[in-house]
RNA sequence: GGCCUCGUCGCCAAGUGGUAAGGCAACGGUCUGCAACACCGUCAUCACCAGUUCAAAUCUGGUCGAGGCCUCCA
């Protein structure tokens, strides 16, 4: 089966068909950087992450673009209010971007370009515009004449007539229409400018994806993404500028991620609810926040709440419990050369058939418009099948279970990497999770070992009160003592 | 007001015409000195109403409810 994507501009999924077989290119809408990113960031870059990576997985070579708008209103004011210039706020901010994409795991882009390096670009779209009479200048702006434009709004499927009765025109902008807007603004003493055909100024929003979507893709791409609310006015006006210009269709799939609320609310700056990622990462492990926003399908909304991130945080120890049980087991039990195994009962037989199937069912799940979702239940289905052949314990008498074992581990991995997941060590990142939760608590590492080494005494003497006592007394911190032939170990609630 | 989504078990979440994946929680078992992990088992007719169809959570119409965009926004 083919890969089959939303497509925003046709309503529905279509069959992907790159422009050049075997080539994907792709623009995602990065950041404006004024400020930390936030939580709804990391979700859009998310997606889009594994989006480049499935897409490398399934054989494609992929240029994907990411860009860094650098110019801009918000970037001024805050430049101001700090008093540095606009050029330290951003490379400030773009160095912070890059701390939490690193931090969350994500691949790096093909290229990473920035706005202002790309003025001249910006400069020679705007003067094609104006010669192909899309565009006009008007008292050192240039505006973007809409209705020049047949094909205005017909990514958002809007109606001009509606969008009109409702717009507002800003004091001071000489517009033709209310709905045209700026390519070009003059500049105002002491802002960043760019000397241009108009006077110096500076580019307005949405004119700097179009230069460098384009310079470094060519004029039409196969994947143009971004968050839902992009839609409009962002990307319709990307589309106006880009197709004015070259007459050539900009884009053929466009992909919208759906929003983050925040304990069933919008995530807004006026309700104050809205978190960083550097906020988030305090509290959880990075993939953890990749976990949780993965369970869901890309489109839908997804509620970031201290339950959905635990819950989250349990799914995924799930998966590293498994592999730290199975490598265990492996390094134990080499898998022999030749493995017999004169009966095999239907169960395990189930088994067998499930490991199998496990990329094919991954790859049909995610070839229907990413859903990672399924494809996540389906890893989960391979984990308890494989929990069980170690439960069951056949390996010497059917040695045909540990091969399968080894190689079920090994397709999750392969399988969990195309989603970003499963790469740490499992015994260091279960670790982890324990140290990490032990923060701001009254025991630390060594208390708790040290009780343990007490009540090891303890059982050794069968004085089963005190051992009982100790679990208690731990238990009711939060802390829950495992017992294994290999020892005790603990973890917390 | 215009446009657009969505409403599936206590919670999260797949499923867009063929008879409801998966995870968490809960309950009953196996294992355990007791536990935990793990395993086995139990646990939904899909907001409501009407219609189309041999067949609907899936299509159509309506009702109720939630949310988003229309202004900067991932």
């Amino acid at each position: 089966m083919a890969l089959r994507l939303y497509n925003t501009m046709a309503g529905r999924k279509q069959e992907f068909v790159p422009l050049k077989p075997g080539a994907v290119s792709m623009y995602v809408c990065g950041v404006t950087v004024y400020d930390h990113c936030h939580i709804g960031h990391a979700r859009a870059n998310i997606v889009f992450d594994i989006v480049y990576r499935y897409l490398k997985f399934a054989g494609y070579a992929v240029t994907y673009v990411r860009n860094y708008t650098d110019v801009d209103d918000k970037i001024i004011n805050r430049a101001n209010e700090r008093g540095i210039s606009s050029k330290e706020l951003s490379e400030e901010y773009i160095r912070a971007f890059n701390e939490d994409m690193d931090a969350l795991g994500l691949q790096k882009p093909t290229h990473q370009p920035k706005a202002t390096d790309y003025i001249p670009q910006i400069v020679d779209l705007v003067s094609r515009l104006i010669e192909r009479g899309l565009a006009y200048e008007s008292g050192g702006d240039v505006y973007f004449a809409v209705d020049k434009f047949p094909g205005y709004l017909k990514l958002s499927k809007r109606n001009m007539d509606d969008m009109l009765a409702g717009a507002r025109i800003a004091p001071g902008e000489q517009k033709q229409n209310p709905m045209d807007f700026a390519l070009w603004k003059t500049a105002k003493p002491g802002e960043p400018s760019w000397s241009s055909p108009w006077g110096e100024g500076r580019p307005g929003w949405h004119i700097e994806c179009s230069a460098m979507s384009m310079d470094l893709l060519g004029p039409s791409f196969d994947i143009h993404g971004g968050g839902k609310d992009l839609v409009f006015p962002h990307h319709e006006n990307e589309i106006a500028q880009s197709e004015g210009t070259t007459g050539k269709p900009f884009v053929k799939y466009w992909m919208h991620n759906g929003f983050v609320n925040i304990n069933q609310e919008k995530m807004s700056k006026s309700l104050g609810n809205f978190f960083t990622i550097r906020e988030i990462l305090e509290k959880y492990d990075p993939e953890v926040v990749r976990f949780f926003i993965i369970t869901a399908h890309y489109r839908s909304p997804i509620d970031f709440s201290d339950q959905n991130l635990d819950e989250a945080k349990v799914g995924l120890s799930r998966f590293y419990e498994l592999l730290k049980a199975a490598d265990e087991l492996l390094a134990r039990m080499p898998v022999p050369s030749r493995i017999p195994c004169p009966t095999i009962d239907d169960s395990e037989r189930e088994i067998y058939d499930r490991i199998e199937l496990l990329e094919e069912r991954f790859i049909e799940a995610m070839d229907d418009d990413f859903n990672a979702a399924l494809a996540i239940g389906h890893l989960f289905e391979a984990v308890r099948g494989l929990n069980r052949l170690i439960a069951e314990r056949r390996f010497e008498q059917c040695p045909l279970s540990l091969a399968v074992l080894a190689d079920g581990v090994k397709k999750l991995r392969r399988l969990g990497d195309v989603l970003g997941l499963f790469g740490s060590e499992p015994a260091a990142w279960l670790e982890k999770q324990k140290s990490a939760g032990l923060q701001g608590g009254e025991l630390t590492a060594e208390t708790i070992e040290a009780l343990i080494a007490e009540r090891k005494q303890a059982r050794a003497d069968r004085n089963f009160t005190r051992s009982d006592e100790i679990r208690d007394e731990l238990d009711a911190k939060g802390v829950i003592l495992l017992d294994s032939r290999e020892g005790t170990t603990w973890k917390l609630k």
